[in-house]
DNA sequence: CGACTCGTTGAGCAAGGTCAAAGTACGTGG
DNA sequence: CCACGTACTTTGACCTTGCTCAACGAGTCG
């Protein structure tokens, strides 16, 4: 969820420490070891693999068994299925302390999406048999993924419903103000290709919709994805 | 999650343990308690409320402030989501062993669906403080409950993909062949009404499909929601 | 027996998906 | 730095799916 308000801080690579080691950085920065002391997050960080990928990588490929425990340092990863007749849905898109592959190693099932990379990224690695020694040792992880996963599972409920009761232009203007998150300029996270497999609908569609909204001036769009709202009031009496 | 694959047990109300309090029969049935020692559970009944409920009863309504962590011991308990504009979306449905209102007191919001009873049901209730000391008492409850939500977050997202990328008549096969898990005859839980809006459709639609369905001989519906599935394996071709 | 809810069937219509083509932005390599 | 190729985006025209409205039949509870 990138949605979480909590900030994201930047990444000041060079300091360490007491503990200095390079992988520290990774486990010191992500929400869900924010309650373990900095000699515990340097055991975890012990067993934790860092790496650096450049835009456009696959981190793991749909169905693989063994997904590790990722966990986005820096960086933008999008999650995308794959349905059997080769139909492309986005999922969602993870940025800095979000954390993936928690369900497949919980459920010990295969990743059912891809992970991507959207631009250079930094992630932290955890294999499966590390997180679930992991879970065991310390409950206050347990109790933070408890709560990440609760979050999760309450916006992609708050998500289907909208998909069979919301229209087209709803579903695209909750996106936008969920996106924009009280802001009035911002910039999509992502191609309009996908998010049209977001809201579930067509790139045709989503174009024509966004055009007319800019029509009645409700918003203006620019270059590159950017967005303005310049009547947010009017956009979420839809 | 009704369909999964622990056995039910029947409840065979009289056998009182060592414990014997009438309450323990609700914890001890119940798979999210499986890790817990006898007395250890006894310990947990003692903070649950244990309700027996006529059928079409409404649990708790949406936008309750503090919904009780819900097991259900018997009997059957559908959740609906009614939308800002009054549209009616079914969830699921739960059986005996299932647990509901954990997302509500992990993230502390109020409830975001109803729950009504479809039958006469027992059911056993933790106020919110009662649960999250429980959880952080017993990690063996925290790490089942952890299981258990990746496993609906999966079921969830399995749904909403399905919502965007198969046609009515597919996603309707799809829960028909999940409700039927592997038995050939079977009885719908719940009217067609709902059937529709979980599948996310209309009643008339669903009619019409099912009906198309037993004219090419793939199934055959009886009385009562009884369902008979004919050709099963084409069924899963589509 | 009557009221009510549920389920089915029919006819019409509109939202939005599909196909096609032209325009535009972007990363790459020379 | 510019030119090119590829992928993304937009617009147009068309057509199908499935929703809506309406009426009727059937089962159920009082």
């Amino acid at each position: 969820m990138s949605s979480r308000s909590e900030p994201r801080r930047s990444t000041s690579g060079s300091t360490r420490g007491p503990h200095g080691d390079h992988r520290d950085r990774c486990v010191a920065v992500v929400p869900l070891f924010a309650g373990l002391s900095p000699a515990e997050r340097h055991e975890v960080a012990r067993s934790a693999h860092q790496r650096t990928l450049p835009r456009l990588t696959v981190l793991y490929p749909q169905g693989s068994d063994d997904p590790p425990l990722t966990i986005v340092h820096r960086g933008r990863v999008k999650l995308v299925r794959i349905s059997p007749a080769g139909h492309e849905q986005m999922l969602r898109v993870l940025g800095p302390g979000d954390v993936v592959g928690e369900t497949a190693f919980l459920t010990s099932s295969p990743a059912d999406h891809v992970a991507t990379t959207l631009e250079e990224t930094e992630v932290c690695e955890l294999h499966r048999s590390d997180a679930r020694r992991l879970l065991e040792r310390f409950p206050s992880v347990s109790n933070r993924l408890l709560v990440e996963l609760a979050r999760r599972l309450e916006s992609t409920e708050r998500h289907l419903s909208r998909l069979t009761s919301q229209d087209t232009r709803q579903r695209i203007v909750a996106h936008l103000l969920e996106v924009a998150d009280g802001r009035t300029e911002f910039r999509l996270p992502t191609t309009k290709r996908d998010l049209a497999s977001l809201v579930g609908t067509t790139p045709e569609t989503l174009s024509r919709q966004l055009a007319a909204l800019q029509d009645r001036g409700w918003i203006r769009l620019g270059p590159r994805g950017a967005v303005k709202l310049v009547d947010a009031a009017a956009l979420a009496e839809l």
